[in-house]
RNA sequence: GGGCGAGUAGCUCAAUUGGAUAGAGCACCGGCCUUCUAAGCCGGGGGUUGUGGGUUCGAUCCCCGCCUCGCCCA
């Protein structure tokens, strides 16, 4: 409704400044004043003319109402302030459009998105900073299906990389185990954490122990013994990246093992994935050298004869200015001089792919069901039929901030190359890690060096085995509500019960990841995450049911409320639009206009990237029907319009945050 | 040394991207359950937006300097 009557009063305004003062203007503002009393859509772009037209801005504004005439959706506009502009809506209108009116999906651009998200070395359990970036990425993927467009949810796996080595190094060296040993413990774990359902004897926990254990043993003993181990890691690394040996073997089964877990604890917060590209199969299928011939040939490698890189095929950096015959220092390494490529490197192949550019494809194979559909992973020698995944026209990775530096030249050398309506839609989606509060730290057992105690964060290290994991984190949020629900629903069976305990702890932690902007370090801490008062998930879905409360106890539906207010909308709109203008209906006026709001929400979630505008949008909308829920009683509502305008308020108000809740991925109990 | 980000109420964060009186939650104090569920509602105290300048009709937001913190690169 807001962005229909927006874009409306946008081109009005324009057809006017162009007809009154001949002037295109590249933008005007319209926004929603700070107060309901200055109108529902304001501009203040008399101020901005003032100057050009040599007027007071107050004059201008008079002018531009007088020029404006009637604007279907609005009852009228006048001149405040020093010289805004200010519009109200048509209240009868709004309700019919907001009631009644389907939502279209925003725009006609029909993308094909790639959102890249997840992506956790496979040799550990998953932490909170995985879940942060699992959610983050799952619901902008939520929101771009909303908004119509085609996604593709792609989950990258470095199943080659020294993290997976380390873990292989701690089986094989410090455990001493064999193929056969490691193959037989996986059996085992996979079988013992399914039948007990305790996670903390799946594979990937013992993994976070082991993982920890060998990142110390590196650091451990004598200086000999210390390159001896070094060595070791870096031998372990090569054989895995060479594949076809032992060593490669154990890598590939610890890895497939716990990447399989990592699904598991992700679909426990309803995140799927439709394809998983391993490292693996980007060495073995030789990505890297298709890109770098084409890199070669487009000019975006050289090969520097001169300075500290000599020997290297180096990029230039964004932004960096060289003056001709003189040695770019500081020019990003590709190709070491000793032949090895970097990371950057095959990232810029696997970008290359992710955008049809490439010109190799992945073999294709299905590895993990969901109830609705498949999961494919990448594979040497895939099935002849599987669907089609690369080639997309935006993508999106979420991927934290520490790697903008190497996300900045991918999107520099695919520039570079040419490719340049790929790099303007490539996202780097970054967002800052999740750190534990010095106090969270110390509960959890860890000891805190003493120059730690006065920050207000401490970054989690899976070197060091500091975290928080991922199913602890959901178990013990679980637990947390299921004792709440326990004293509330006492009439409700055990299962029961136990879902709707499920639904608030994924409500909470999915919130809470969300509440934040993307660019704000989480200072993680219990007392924060276990909270389910103020502004969190459970708060929202407490309305939802509290609405839903309304509709049970009156025994009606909301299909029935809303035709019903159809009849009388269209038999006496008058009457309802007095109640509306009354004073004292200010906040049910107010709770029409917030729900109004969605697609406005949603496109400025999908242009910055940012879902916690949604998230403060579902809150924001939850605490006015709390308002609304407290100051009007509608089962004792004696007059039948008014009573009828109330609960199709809440009819509207249950509808968007049901809605709304979907996106971000909460679902909306029955009961609470 | 270079690059990026941050600094807002006691704490954790917002501020529709330059607009009207800088807002929420938590914590604290006080009030509201015989009425649709109190995981709720109402009221209260709390601010020189790190700092000094500049641009602008208007700056938490943009520009410059400085201070502090974090990350990345070398």
């Amino acid at each position: 409704m807001y962005l229909e009557l927006k874009k409306r009063l946008e081109t009005r305004l324009r057809e006017v400044l162009k007809a009154k003062y001949e002037l295109d203007l590249e933008s005007i503002p319209v926004e929603i004043p700070p107060e309901l009393d200055f109108g529902e859509l304001a501009t203040p772009v008399a101020f901005e003319l003032a100057r050009k037209l040599r007027k007071a801005p107050k004059m201008i504004a008079q002018e531009i109402v007088g020029a404006l005439g009637t604007v279907e959706g609005f009852a009228g506009f006048e001149v405040a302030g020093a010289g805004y502009i200010n519009a109200r809506l048509d209240r009868a209108a709004t309700v019919r459009g907001v009631a009644f009116n389907e939502v279209k999906p925003l725009g006609d651009v029909r993308n094909h998105a790639l959102v890249e998200h997840t992506s956790i070395n496979p040799n550990k359990a998953a932490h909170i900073g995985h879940l942060r970036n699992a959610i983050l990425g799952d619901t902008f993927v939520r929101l771009l299906r909303a908004a119509g467009h085609k996604v593709d949810v792609q989950n990258y796996i470095d199943n080659t990389g020294v993290q997976v080595a380390d873990v292989v190094v701690g089986f094989q060296h410090l455990e001493g185990k064999s193929l056969g040993d490691v193959r037989a413990l996986v059996e085992e774990r996979a079988h013992v954490s399914a039948a007990s359902g305790q996670f903390a004897d799946a594979i990937d926990f013992y993994c976070w122990d082991l993982y920890a254990r060998t990142s110390q043993w590196y650091e451990q003993g004598s200086e000999d013994e210390k390159a001896v181990r070094k060595k070791l890691r870096y031998d372990t690394l090569h054989a895995i990246e060479h594949g076809g040996n032992e060593t490669a073997e154990v890598a590939e089964l610890i890895s497939t093992a716990v990447l399989r877990r990592h699904l598991e604890t992700m679909l426990r917060l309803g995140i799927e994935y439709d394809f998983l590209p391993r490292e693996s199969e980007i060495l073995h299928l030789k990505f890297w050298e298709s890109a770098f011939e084409l890199l070669k040939q487009t000019g975006v490698l050289y090969f520097e004869n001169e300075g500290k890189n000599k020997g290297c095929w180096v990029m230039t950096r964004p932004g960096a200015e060289t003056k001709d015959g003189e040695t770019d220092e500081d020019a990003k390494v590709i190709v070491r001089s000793n032949g090895t490529v970097t990371y950057v490197g095959k990232d810029i192949a696997y970008h290359l792919w992710k955008f049809g550019l490439l010109g190799r494809d992945f073999g294709y194979k299905p590895f993990f069901q969901y109830p609705g559909h498949v999961c494919w992973i990448s594979c040497m020698n895939g099935e002849e039929e599987h669907p089609h995944f690369g080639g997309a026209s935006a993508i999106y990775n979420v991927i934290d901030s520490r790697q903008s530096d190497p996300q900045a030249n991918v999107i520099q050398a695919l520039r570079g190359m040419g490719h340049t309506a790929q790099a303007d839609h490539y996202t780097h989606f970054s967002y800052e890690m999740v750190a534990l509060t010095p106090r969270c730290a110390e509960e959890l057992g860890y000891e805190v060096a003493e120059e730690d105690r006065g920050r207000p964060y401490i970054e989690v290290s899976g070197r060091k085995g500091f975290g928080v994991k991922a199913d602890d984190l959901i178990d013990k949020l679980i637990a947390a509500t299921l004792e709440e629900v326990n004293k509330r629903q006492t009439g409700r069976d055990a299962a029961e019960r136990q879902t709707i305990a499920k639904q608030i702890a994924i409500g909470a932690l999915r919130y809470f990841m969300l509440k934040y902007t993307r660019n704000s370090v989480i200072a993680f801490d219990f007392k924060d995450a276990l909270s389910f008062e103020g502004e969190t998930g459970p708060y929202i879905q407490y309305a939802v049911v509290r609405a839903r409360n309304i509709f049970r106890k009156t025994g009606t539906t909301e299909k029935a409320v809303l035709e019903e207010f159809q009849a009388l909308m269209s038999a006496q709109g008058v009457q309802v639009e007095a109640i509306l203008r009354a004073a004292e209906a200010k906040d049910i006026w107010a709770l029409w206009l917030r729900v109004g709001r969605r697609t406005l929400t949603l496109e400025q979630c999908l242009t910055t990237s940012e879902p916690a505008y949604l998230a403060k949008h579902a809150f924001q909308l939850a605490q006015e029907f709390n308002n609304f829920y407290h100051k009007h009683h509608i089962l004792t509502e004696e007059d039948s319009t008014r009573k009828t305008l109330l609960l199709a308020t809440a009819a509207v108000t249950l509808r968007e945050l049901v809605t709304v809740l979907g996106w971000l991925g909460i679902e909306s109990p029955e009961a609470m």
